[in-house]
This record gives C-alpha cells, sequence and structure tokens, in this order.
RNA sequence: CGGGGUGUGGUGUAACGGCAGCACGCAUGCUUUGGGAGCAUGUAGUCCGAGUUCAAAUCUCGGCACCCCGACCA
C-alpha cells in the first residue's frame, strides 16, 4: 500500500483525553480514534492489525474443530427471558424498543442464540461434539469505561460455544481450546498466564482467564513465576508473600490485562432453552455447553501496553499492520530526487508483485526526520530506506533496518528481495 | 451508580471580568531535505442554554460531553 493513499496520518500531538499507552499510540499512529467514550472507530492501520490477530485466532479455532460462523447483534427479548437474562442483564445489556413498540436486546454475548440455534440441528448424540465461533461486535452497557482499548463499550470478540454429550468430552474440549488460546496469544507476542477465577453467573466451578502482566492491567493476580499456579485476587486464599501451594516458593501478585476467558457452561443454557439430544438407547439428555470468548481489540490495546519504546509503537511480526516499510527520502537535488523516486517505485512495484505487504511511503514534501519518526511511531518490524545515501552506491542498494535495532545496514536489493521473498513464505502475509 | 476534574480553531495550549493569542496542522509561493526544515502570506476557535454585569472564555445556575478514582464487571 501507498503511504500517500492512506486515510490517516500520525499525529505529533498527544491526544488530551486519553491516559492509557496503548489509546495514546494507536491514536497518534493513526490506528484508531475515539468516537465517543468506549467505542473506537479502526482505521485502516488498526483494522489491518486486528485482521492479523483475527487471522491467528481462527487458524488456532479451526484446529480445534470449531467453525466459524455469524451470528445477529439484534435479539428478542422472549429468548432472553427464557433464561432469565433480560432481567438479569438488564444493567449490561442495551435494550432498546423497536418501531412497533417490541423490545430488542444488542447482544452483550449469545448464549441463548447459540443454545437455539443448537436445536435446529443437534437432536442426536451423532450430532455431537459441535463448537461454533464467530468474530463479531458486542455491545455492553459497561458504567465506566477504561483504558483505551481494554475496557470499551461496543468491541469486537471473537466467542466460541461448543457442544458436548457429557462433561468429561466437554473436558476434553475444554482443554483443548485452553491450549489453543495459550497458542494464539503467544503467537501474537504475548506472555499469557491460564488462571484460575470465579465462574461468575454461569457456573459455580472455577472458570479459566487469560491475563497478561501489564502494568496497565485492571485486574490483579496472585501467581507463582516458578510452577505456574495463579489465580484471580478476587478469589485466591493467598497474598504476596504466601507458598506457592505446588512448592515452597513465594507467590507474587501483579496487574494483568484479560484477554480471554472460558467458561463451562454445563447445562444451564441447554435446560432452560430445552436442548437436549437423543442417547443410543433412546433417551433425551441435556447438551453439556461451554463458551470461551477472546477480545481481539483488548489484544491489539496489550500488545501496544507491552510492546512499545519511547519512539513508538514495536509490532511484534506476527500482527504488524504491514511487514515491511519501504520508505523514499527526499533527494538533495532533483536530479538524486529522481533517481531516489524511480529506484523507490521499482522495488515497491516488485514487491507487490511478489506478495509482500509494504507500506511505501511515497509522499513528497517530507522531511527525512519526519518520515523516519513517523515510521518509528507506527512501528513497523522492518523498515527499508531509500535515500542519498544509498543511491550515492548505485541504485542496487538500499538501507535495512529493524525497528528495534539501531543502525541500519546497507544491503543489495536482490539479496533483500530473496530474503523478503523467503520469509513471506514462513509466515502469513497479506498482499497490500 | 458515588466522588473528583476538564471543556478555547482540525490538534495541543494561553488569556486578573476588559481587543481571544501562541505552536502544530492545513492552503499558496520560494528556498530546503539522512532524525519531526526556514521565510512570507493566508485559513480556522471560546461545548449548549439561561442568568449576573457597562462588559463573560473567565462569575452563577442548568444541560451535554470527556477524563480520573471508587463501586461494578463473561
Amino acid at each position: 500500500m501507498r503511504q500517500s493513499e492512506l486515510f490517516s496520518k500520525v499525529s505529533r500531538e498527544e491526544p488530551k483525553d486519553e491516559i492509557s499507552v496503548n489509546a495514546r499510540l494507536l491514536e497518534r499512529g493513526g490506528f484508531i480514534r475515539k468516537f465517543m467514550a468506549g467505542v473506537y472507530v479502526f482505521l485502516p492501520l488498526g483494522w489491518r492489525v486486528m485482521d492479523k490477530i483475527n487471522s491467528i485466532i481462527k487458524e488456532e479455532m479451526n484446529a480445534t474443530g470449531a467453525t466459524e460462523l455469524h451470528l445477529s447483534v439484534l435479539q428478542p427479548k422472549e429468548l432472553w427471558d427464557m433464561t432469565g437474562r433480560w432481567k438479569g442483564l438488564n444493567e449490561i445489556m442495551y435494550q432498546l424498543k423497536d418501531h412497533s413498540q417490541r423490545m430488542v436486546g444488542l447482544a452483550p454475548t449469545h448464549e441463548e442464540a447459540v443454545a437455539w440455534l443448537g436445536k435446529n440441528f443437534i437432536q442426536s448424540y451423532r450430532d455431537l461434539p459441535k463448537a461454533i465461533y464467530q468474530i463479531q461486535v458486542k455491545f455492553r452497557d459497561e458504567l465506566r469505561v477504561k483504558s483505551g482499548l481494554v475496557r470499551t463499550r461496543e468491541f469486537i470478540m471473537k466467542d466460541l460455544y461448543s457442544f458436548h454429550a457429557d462433561a468429561s468430552d466437554l473436558d476434553r474440549y475444554y482443554k483443548r481450546v485452553g491450549e489453543a488460546y495459550l497458542s494464539i496469544f503467544k503467537r501474537c507476542g504475548l506472555k499469557p498466564l491460564m488462571i484460575e477465577a470465579s465462574g461468575g453467573a454461569f457456573t459455580k466451578d472455577y472458570s479459566h482467564e487469560f491475563q497478561v502482566l501489564s502494568p496497565y492491567g485492571e485486574d490483579t493476580i496472585v501467581y507463582c513465576p516458578k510452577h505456574g499456579w495463579a489465580q484471580n485476587k478476587e478469589i485466591a486464599k493467598l497474598k504476596a508473600g504466601d507458598k506457592c501451594p505446588l512448592g515452597s516458593d513465594q507467590v507474587t501478585e501483579a496487574k494483568g490485562v484479560e484477554v480471554g476467558n472460558i467458561f463451562r457452561l454445563g447445562t444451564r443454557f441447554s435446560k432452560d432453552l430445552g436442548l437436549t439430544y437423543k442417547d443410543k438407547f433412546g433417551q433425551n439428555n441435556l447438551v453439556w455447553m461451554a463458551s470461551y470468548g477472546i477480545g481481539p481489540a483488548r489484544v491489539m490495546g496489550t500488545i501496544v501496553d507491552v510492546h512499545h519504546d519511547e519512539r513508538g509503537i514495536t509490532w511484534p511480526d506476527s500482527v504488524a499492520p504491514f511487514g515491511f516499510h519501504l520508505i523514499a527520502l527526499a533527494g538533495g537535488n532533483s536530479k538524486e530526487g529522481s533517481k531516489i523516486k524511480k529506484a523507490s517505485e521499482q522495488l515497491y512495484k516488485k514487491l507487490s508483485e511478489l506478495g509482500i505487504d509494504v507500506l511505501y511511503d511515497d509522499r513528497d514534501g517530507f522531511s527525512t526526520g519526519e518520515k523516519l519518526a513517523e515510521a518509528d511511531l507506527i512501528g513497523i518490524p522492518l523498515r527499508i530506506v531509500i535515500g542519498p545515501k544509498t543511491i550515492a552506491k548505485g541504485s542496487s542498494f538500499v538501507e535495512v533496518k529493524g525497528r528495534k535495532e539501531a543502525k541500519p545496514k546497507l544491503i543489495n536489493v536482490n539479496s533483500l528481495i530473496k530474503n523478503l521473498t523467503k520469509l513471506k513464505n514462513k509466515r502469513p502475509v497479506k498482499n497490500a
């Protein structure tokens, strides 16, 4: 993509109404813009990051045997009355009247909808197990929004729901999804902790949260760094300095961001909605269910909270909006300038043909300092510069620098192209 | 929902009750160009509504918006 075609611009000024690091950097870099309190617009750069995160999520979800679908945001009151949650969640659920005075809700979650769907397609033990997921917008009328992308009223959520014949099959899949979740967060450049937490309104069992340690987190986690034991402070009987239940080490406390959670729902929803299947003996049994959520936007914000420096964002390769940032500097004189332009255009064309996702800063009239400072803020992992210095060596040289490296290297264009082609085959890359 | 705070061009900010100013951006022109260039000329603003006052960005009341702390939180 040409940077001259990018809709957003970076901003030199810090937004005055954002405190959280992720929101400040993402707003300045032109990834997101606040629309209302707790409601953000995703700009093209931000949407590309979201897309990369979602691709990772989809790969991992599909690998568990789940399939993707798309549920509706609008929800009929009647369905939610059957589970008692029209009233139960009335503080958090947007509940509105349509033109004919009928009550409808905006989905804060989709257990009711999938249980209803299950009744359509699950009748026999032969139909189980099944798992479906979606990546879609959710609405929750949070009493207080917080920390940029971490706590919003309208947010994207990946929600997975599984259906099982019995508790042990549910446990089997539940564990499988737990592994997939850990893999997702690791692939996004985060270090997740899978911790026990309260089951909330769904189950007396503990649920599991996936927490990423971050000074900007809203949860407090009690954990043992050595044995991996971890609980949410909400339910933990231990405090910092106590002995780890799995060894003799001391547990410690830290702030964390909850990027995902998984719940054993059991038969809570199938019971209320009458979701049953016939077993081998022709007997009706309740279907066992579990639900599993990830907030991709929250993941995005958390990645920024963890991966940044004083100059801007330092995206991990896997989720960067682009893999490579090709920057054409202005020439010192018109002859040099046109050589730079020509070499840059050629390289951009070549990379595009090879399907390498590159952002090409083709903008005229920007000083070197401005272009490089903006590139650092946007945080694409690898920077390729063509300018007076490289042109002086002939048009077959470019300068390459990793976002986190201090000094650039001068390298030959052809070997660069060879290396990028190799890299492209190693990781999933989108065409610009 | 309780408490605290803030609203000034697109962005960030200044102005004792007394001419709304600065910087960035944007536009035009010229010069520049390896770490957020220079000069010149332009562009654009007091959240909304009442009130006090000769005079309100400034004081009062109401509303709205946003931020922070707490409570809450699949």
